[in-house]
DNA sequence: AATACCGGCGAGT
DNA sequence: TCATACTCGCCGGTATT
């Protein structure tokens, strides 16, 4: 088995555990102990909306994250001290960006690659040894337990998704280290949707084709695969299964921003500025405090069948202003309500997309006033 | 032919 | 039955140059 320069890297996998639910047990010692279920609720009616996260007492009743609310009470109706909270973003960005900020400093190379996961390429802090990975491993494991009371799984590996996997492969509070002599048998008789992007679709594409593990996978015909999955998923997942990503750990820019919201009933068109105006004013704000300009504009609707319908614009010029993103937006959101199929026009939720993201610069900011006056 | 843009879809937290 | 709020990435079609 060749593992490439795969070899040489030794990457760690940080996963916070059913993070928003722990930081509301955190937050809130009392509840820890019992069944915690992390809502988002729609606002449509009492309790509509749904699950975003739960711990692991909750989990084990059969409470996981994306079921509806009213679902996961029917669930938990005998338990009385089960305990439902409202998804509070803000606190967990917070605690977010504090233990980032610890795990930033393990490593130069680091990446980021969701509220509550990270990378960090630790080949040389290790000097190439498993055994100090391991150690170091244990050193993040216990400073975000010290100082934020919060366990993570984690796991050291020589590429992102062994990492990933490892840790994916002890939860919760574990640390699994996987070195390349025991990659091949880890991976072998693995379900292929054990393999980071291989979800229910792509399960169900490689079972028309008879592949079930991970092995299978790695030992399928490249061109039959690409002619299933697309010319570059496909091979590019024969790799992953043969145990090779030469990805590189790097930190990464936001590609994009958005927000959606749910409205208060269906609707064949609604009152653009009041459904649309905050989250419009919220995203404008976020840029301009960012420093960050878009070129491209997007709405987002999804529909009473729940399919997801999409428009965009690219600008001549980027802007990170609220007036223009919404002009442009109530625009896309017109010409969708006047060309949408029949079903596609029974809407259910409505959002916006800004990309094409760029940095500020001196040059490029609009001259104000006191440019002019200086 | 290469690149930009667009819209759909899939996956993940 | 009921079905959130995000982010990222790939795919294929079409328009543009």
């Amino acid at each position: 088995l060749a593992l490439a320069q795969g070899d040489s890297r030794i990457i760690i996998c940080v996963d916070l555990d059913y993070f928003y639910a722990q930081c509301e047990e955190v937050r809130k010692p009392e509840i820890s102990g019992k069944p915690v279920v992390v809502c988002v609720f729609s606002g449509r009616t009492e309790d509509s909306g749904a699950v975003s996260t739960s711990n692991y007492l909750a989990r084990k009743l059969g409470v996981k994250s994306g079921i509806p609310i009213v679902s996961a009470k029917r669930i938990l109706k005998d338990i009385p001290e089960a305990v439902f909270l409202p998804m509070d973003r803000d606190y967990y960005d917070t605690v977010s960006e504090r233990i980032m900020g610890i795990l930033r400093s393990h490593s130069e190379r680091f990446e980021q690659v969701s509220i509550d996961e990270a990378y960090l390429d630790i080949s040389e802090n290790s000097g190439g040894s498993y055994e100090r990975a391991q150690e170091i491993a244990r050193e993040v494991k216990s400073e975000i337990l010290q100082t934020e009371k919060l366990t993570c799984s984690v796991g050291v590996a020589p590429n992102k998704v062994l990492s990933k996997m490892a840790a994916d492969s002890k939860k919760p509070d574990g640390l699994t280290v996987l070195e390349p002599r025991d990659v091949y048998n880890f991976l072998q008789l693995l379900p292929v949707e054990k393999l980071p992007g291989i979800g229910p679709k792509i399960k169900k594409s490689l079972e028309s084709l008879g592949i079930r593990t991970i092995g299978d996978l790695g030992n399928a015909d490249e061109g039959r695969l690409a002619l299933e999955l697309g010319k570059n998923l496909g091979p590019y997942l024969v790799m992953l299964a043969r145990g090779i990503d030469n990805e590189p750990v790097r930190e990464r820019e936001r590609e994009q921003y958005s927000r959606i919201i749910t409205l208060k009933q269906n609707a064949k068109s609604f009152d653009f500025s009041d459904a649309l105006g905050p989250i419009v004013l919220d995203l404008s704000k976020q840029l301009i405090s960012e420093k960050i300009m878009c070129r491209s504009i997007g709405i987002i609707a999804i529909t009473y069948a729940l399919r997801t319908r999409t428009r965009s614009k690219t600008l001549e010029t980027p802007t990170n202003s609220d007036k223009l993103i919404l002009t442009v937006a109530s625009d896309l959101f017109r010409s969708y309500f006047e060309t949408a199929e029949e079903l596609d026009k029974d809407v259910r939720r409505v959002g916006i997309r800004l990309s094409e993201l760029e940095k500020v610069t001196e040059e490029k900011t609009s001259p104000s006033l006191t440019d002019f006056l200086a």
